[in-house]
Parts: C-alpha cells; structure tokens; sequence
DNA sequence: AGCGTAGAGTTAACACTGTTAAGTTAGTGA
DNA sequence: TCACTAACTTAACAGTGTTAACTCTACGCT
C-alpha cells in the first residue's frame, strides 16, 4: 500500500510546479501575455499535461490568485487584530490594501479588474469564501469597531464598506494601469484616499 | 479638380463606417472577444483593409474611446457650466461620471482599465488631449469654485482631484466588474461615494 | 485615345493562441 | 505474464492579429 498516497504527493507536487511556474510568468508578464506553451516550456512538460490539473487557463489563474489573496487576508488580519485607535487601525488597513495590490499589480488585475467570462458561477463567486468577501468582510469589522467604540457615527456599515472597498480599490486600480500619469506622488494619493473616506464617513449625517 | 477632396471624402466615409461597426461590436462583446474579421464581416471588407485605416486593433479602440469620451466631456461640460451651489454641482459631476462610465462599461474598461502595451507613448498620451486629463480637468475646475466659494478650505487641489478621480474611477469600475456583487444598492452606493469623498475633503485639516 | 501609375482593396500566408481527441508508454495488481 | 489504469504526449482544429505580395480600377498626362 501506500503507493497511491505517493502517487497522489506526485501529482499535487507537478500541480504545485504548475501553478509556481504560472505565477511567476503571470507576475512577470501579465495574463493575456502569458500562453500554456509558455508555462509548458517553463516545467519541461507538454501544454496538455497542464490541462490534466486544471480545467483551463481561466482556472490556472483563479489558483494563482487565490493562493496570492490568502497573503492578503493574512496581512489585514494582523493589521485588523492589533489594539490602539479603531480609526488609526482601519486607516492601516485600508492603505495596507492599497499597496497590496500596487505589489502585485498583475493579481490584483485579474481576480478584481477582468470581466467574468460568460456562464461564470457567481452565486458560488460571491459566497463566504471569495477573496473580494473575505477582504470585504475585514471592512464592516473595522468600521464596526470604529462606531462602537464612538469615533464613527451610526450608519449603514454595509453601504459604508460598499464606500470604502471602492474607493481604495479605485486609487489601487488607477495606480496600477495609469502608472505614469503626472501623480502628485503616490504615497500621498494613497493616504489622502484613506485620510479623506474615512474623514467623509465621520462626518456623514 | 476635386477629384482628390472627392476620394478624400470616400475615405473618410469607409474610415467612419469601420469606426462605427467596430464601436458596436465592441460595446455588445467587449474588445477582446471581438476579432478584425468580425468587423471586416459586418462592414463586407476584408480583414485587411482595416490596416489601411489604422495602424492596429489597439488603434481601433483608441479611436472608438475618443468619440465616447468626447460625449462625455460635453455631459460634465455641460453640468460644470450650469450656476448654483458648486459643491452640489460637483456632486454632480462625480455621478454624472460614475453614470457614465456605467453606460459605457466596455469603452470605459478600455479607455480606464487596461494595462498600455509594452512601448506605449505615455508622455504624448497624457498631454491635454486625453480623456483621463479632460475629465480630470473638470474635477480641479469645480474643486476650485467650491474653494473660492469658501465652501471648502484651502488645499492642495491637484492631489485632492486626484483622490477624487480614484474615488469615483473605484466605483465605476467595481460596478463594471462585479456586476453581481451584493451591492447596497446602485445608486445608494454611487451617492455615498459622492457624498463621502466631498465632506472628506470639506473636513481635511 | 491610350499609356503609366498611384492607391484602394484583395488573397494567401505566417506565427501564434487555447483546447481536444487520439495515441503512447510506464507501472501496478491479479 | 497479462490486462488495465493513469500520466503524459503528439497531432490537429479553429481561431487570432498582422504582413507581403498581388490585382484591378480610375485618374492624369502625353
């Protein structure tokens, strides 16, 4: 016995090679840039063996992207368990996002900037487990935070988050495709975006 | 004589029409699903008559951007030049831009969301003339009044339009993308954008 | 009137792409 | 030793953007 537990390390450590060698060309050189010969060459296997681990290409990156947002989550998670001023902490947070995505600009494209090819399953997407969710989900507690602690007026948190997710995702998005507009300096746009969402969510009536 | 103005004319018709088929196309299956077979089809040319008009696909949609966000400009022209209140008429503006960007997804995904090819011209691309820098001209215009107007205390006004502009560039472009997140609501969300970026940067030191 | 030429538009081809069906080959259990 | 299974490969399909080389029409000029 024991030979199909070895197989099965065998085969989940080809797929971990997959999945390695995608990224890095990914990172490197963007998706659409990025062809299953190419990763193919790259692990010294045949495009088809690839398709024996995942379903297709889109599936290949969905793998990527996730592993890549699990670091994501970690790191909001550290920011958002830290005591001190709940304001402070969420402000930590939301530029901590920002410069995650600016740090891997090519997934940060891909799981929040592409369009969903047709058919997608998004009941399943936008369940508990979905990176956007889960990323989302340290936004409502940070603002809970803030408002128990009086710092934050009552509000709708939902629509609050909705708020606060778009705007950082915005200057993220901007700084990542329009890299060389005349920027006043990126590190200030990043925490005036946080300075000024979280100030217009104070004073919100 | 005239001859020459009369082919120039044909020219410009066939340009046009290329134009035209290429701009509903690319509206109803967004710009990569489409190929400049289908658009030689539609206009019963050959693929590579195109090439005569323009340089290359990412031509094509450039061009198609142009006329787009020329009405776009118009709208915000428009709604800047109206008096009244010039917080509320930069509300205004901000959602009129979100409303559009909404209208327009795949144009916007275009113009906004794509990474440049390798080699692009960036320092020709944000003179004056391109649509990120109309648009965004008409956010330090309408910030301007309001400061003037004593409505908002004195700032720095490039970096404040410029948080703006990802602000608004963050909710338009998350309604695009996930479409079928659990929004608030459209609107709600759209609104709240506008009103916490505003009071943000009414409440900034 | 007839010739040469410019240029609009064509066909055929290249070098790619993601993906699938069919085939090979090695290693296992009986 | 044999059959089977799972891993992997080869060959191919249908499509992509793009280019080089060609045709053909219509103009200006002699």
């Amino acid at each position: 016995m024991g030979v199909k537990e070895r197989r099965a390390r065998q085969k989940k450590f080809l797929r971990q090679e997959i999945l390695d060698a995608a990224s890095e060309l990914f990172v490197r050189d963007g998706y659409e840039n990025v062809s299953m010969r190419r990763i193919a060459d790259k692990i010294e296997y045949s495009p088809t063996t690839i398709y024996i681990y995942f379903k297709d290409k889109a599936e290949l990156l969905e793998q990527v992207c996730k592993e890549t947002f699990g670091r994501l989550v970690q790191r909001l998670s550290k920011i958002m368990g830290q005591p001190g001023d709940p304001v402070e902490r969420l402000k930590r947070g939301l530029i901590a996002y920002i410069e995650f995505g600016i740090a891997n600009p090519h997934h940060y494209r891909a799981t929040f900037m592409m369009l969903f090819p047709e058919g997608f399953d998004h009941e399943k997407y936008h369940k508990e487990d979905s990176p956007g969710m889960q990323a989302f989900s340290f936004l409502t507690r940070g603002l809970t935070d803030c408002i128990n602690a009086g710092k934050m007026p009552a509000m709708n948190v939902d629509l609050a988050a909705q708020t606060l997710w778009a705007g950082i995702h915005g200057t993220t998005s901007l700084l990542i495709t329009h890299r060389t507009f005349p920027w006043v300096g990126r590190d200030k746009v990043i925490h005036s975006t946080a300075d000024t969402l979280v100030t217009g969510l104070q004073g919100a009536a």
